[in-house]
DNA sequence: CATCAGATTTGGAACGTTCCATTTATAGGT
DNA sequence: ACCTATAAATGGAACGTTCCAAATCTGATG
């Protein structure tokens, strides 16, 4: 309640009439002191309205409860779900988190890191922007500062990632839309200079080779990974002389893209044409049709990439490099039943 | 690139042959000094890999560059580019922002407050949850640190906000369907206990009474402001006796929701049922049919909520209330014709 | 050559905490 | 009464910076 002068330690100890060590460490809620004491001393601490200084307590200790999260994009709704995974984690280990949005920019990506350095975090996750280069993160390495990439990976010595097998949730959709028929696909959506991509695509290739299916190079379809990508992408592919039966979105973005894109020329996404999607956002439940799409749970993701750190930064920083399962969830939008997809749908 | 042991403003010194102090004022750009020490010191600074440690700093001189923001929730991308508009700006004014995602919870939501102030944050922005006692703020405000409430509010004493115009948005809206012939128009979505509700349900009440129409009371249909709560919704407000032949829902999530709730009963939302929504997420733009909304820009409102708060660092903490325009976005959902909605959907 | 103004540079003393090595108090045993 | 072991409390020094007042350096001036 004082005017400007902050209450501090010393004005704790000198009002309970003890020593500003002893108020210490009655803030760090150590066993060796007396129960009278702590009483008193918490007492005080509440009338006077002291507020701990943090900056003050981990410049003695060197040891901060910062984590900072970079994040490429967070008005993707999976990025921010996962962000919130990782705040769920960071909170509840009682840290605090900066987090801080780079718009796939790398000067803005580096200025950020290099700031969130500067005020001493003690762990970055970071999902990275295009083209990052890993060289950037070594000043935290130096540091012995444990760095974890989520989603997006970059390779580099000493650092640690935790990304979805994209691979294999590509397999199990072609393999998915092969046995209900389909031998026309296309793969439509993402940008080539992503691991992301090259790793979807290489699932989609696999899943159409198992299924014993041609790939047609006019049906791979790169293009932002976005709803407008998609709706552009697929008056593209709508043009071609044959038109696929069953479109493989690079991820739910552009599968919603993809259906406006087929509504627009008249033709009903799950009726007419299969799509599906990847990431299973929230709304791919609720839309009309209901998106299939690969689940990998962001929030969930979020979570492991936040335990994962937090794991580092007590014990000696050993580089692990995590890949988590996906599951296929069946919607109405490849085409299955009403009935199949309710059911589908609760459990996902 | 030395072992354990940081190396600090003293380090520098020691290696360029100057004193701590001259290296202080290098680092802080300082006219004093000149040209010459400026070139060396900077030059050992890259070469022994400095980094600045911005806690010891911000204790000496007891102002520190950290913004604390604090979002209701991140998975919702207005509040997600809400956050991100105020990222930019703070970013950009040298600042780092500690960002928090409380999920309507306002013990957690407590909690990342205080550790904030104990981190010494220089203000704070808030979207606050459901239910927030202003009481909350009353340690932030007695040691002279800003804080702003953007998209919600809450009122007490010296606490600034920054909201839309929501009950105008809803008149016009109101408006606009009356103009089309629409006589009976449903409220649908949203929490009566928050003050976003009351106040858009009071321009839905006058923009009704401007036009001479009365409010059916079964017609205003409080449910989760999400697009499940607007599916819901309309399939029990579908189920009454009369139906409404337009729908302004509380927000676009809702608006979603009502159009897939309406799919699902065989109508096709914009021909059969005009749907409105509130915010214009950028969804909206290209959903199908697209939605015809009240464009309150959340990026632009972060912006304006980082730079009065900035406004407020800077000054004697005179606390501004704001209330921003906005804007009527016509398009295919409220029944207007195709061409027109292309134009409109251009200018949005 | 002494003086002076201006430009540079510099030693400490802070800032608010933690930690270490000591001191002081308490109680139990002979 | 004395010693000892344990419990509780305490006074600095340290963390890495900034800031102030004072010191030093530079030429130019008379």
């Amino acid at each position: 309640m004082a005017g400007k002068g902050k209450v501090t330690v010393i004005d704790i100890a000198r009002a309970a009439g003890v020593s500003k060590s002893t108020v210490s460490l009655v803030l760090q809620g150590s066993p060796l002191v007396s129960e009278a004491t702590r009483i008193k001393v918490n007492s005080v601490i509440r009338s006077l309205g002291y507020v701990y200084n943090r900056g003050a307590a981990n410049l003695r200790q060197s040891r901060s409860r910062i984590i900072g999260i970079v994040v490429n994009d967070l008005t993707n709704s999976f990025f921010a779900e996962m962000a919130v995974g990782m705040d769920n984690i960071v909170e509840s280990a009682g840290y605090i988190q900066f987090l801080a949005h780079t718009g796939e920019n790398l000067d803005r990506q580096r200025a950020v890191i290099s700031t969130m350095h500067e005020h001493g975090i003690a762990g970055l996750i970071v999902s990275p922007a295009h083209g990052t280069d890993p060289d950037d993160f070594q000043p935290l390495v130096d540091a012995g500062i444990p760095v974890v990439f989520a989603a997006r990976y970059v390779s580099g010595p000493h650092l640690s990632s935790l990304v979805s097998d994209n691979a294999a949730g590509l397999a199990m959709v072609v393999r998915h839309l092969a046995g209900m028929g389909h031998r026309d696909i296309a793969f439509v959506g993402g940008r080539p200079d992503i691991s992301i991509f090259t790793e979807r695509l290489g699932g989609f290739r696999r899943g159409m080779d198992e299924a014993g299916l041609a790939v047609r190079d006019q049906w791979v379809f790169p293009a932002l990974p976005s709803r407008a990508g998609g709706r552009e992408a697929v008056g593209a592919l709508l043009a071609s002389a044959q038109r696929p039966t069953a479109i493989a979105a690079f991820n739910d973005a552009v599968a919603f893209g993809v259906c406006d894109g087929l509504r627009a020329a008249g033709l009903e996404p799950g009726r007419d044409v299969a799509v599906t999607g990847f990431d299973n956002v929230i709304e791919a439940a609720s839309t009309v049709p209901a998106l299939t799409t690969i689940s990998v749970d962001p929030h969930g993701m979020g979570q492991k990439a936040a335990q994962l750190l937090l794991r580092q930064i007590g014990s000696a920083p050993a580089p692990e490099h995590i890949v988590t399962p996906v599951r296929l969830v069946v919607r109405a939008s490849c085409g299955a039943g009403q009935a199949n997809t309710r059911i589908q749908e609760i459990s996902a």
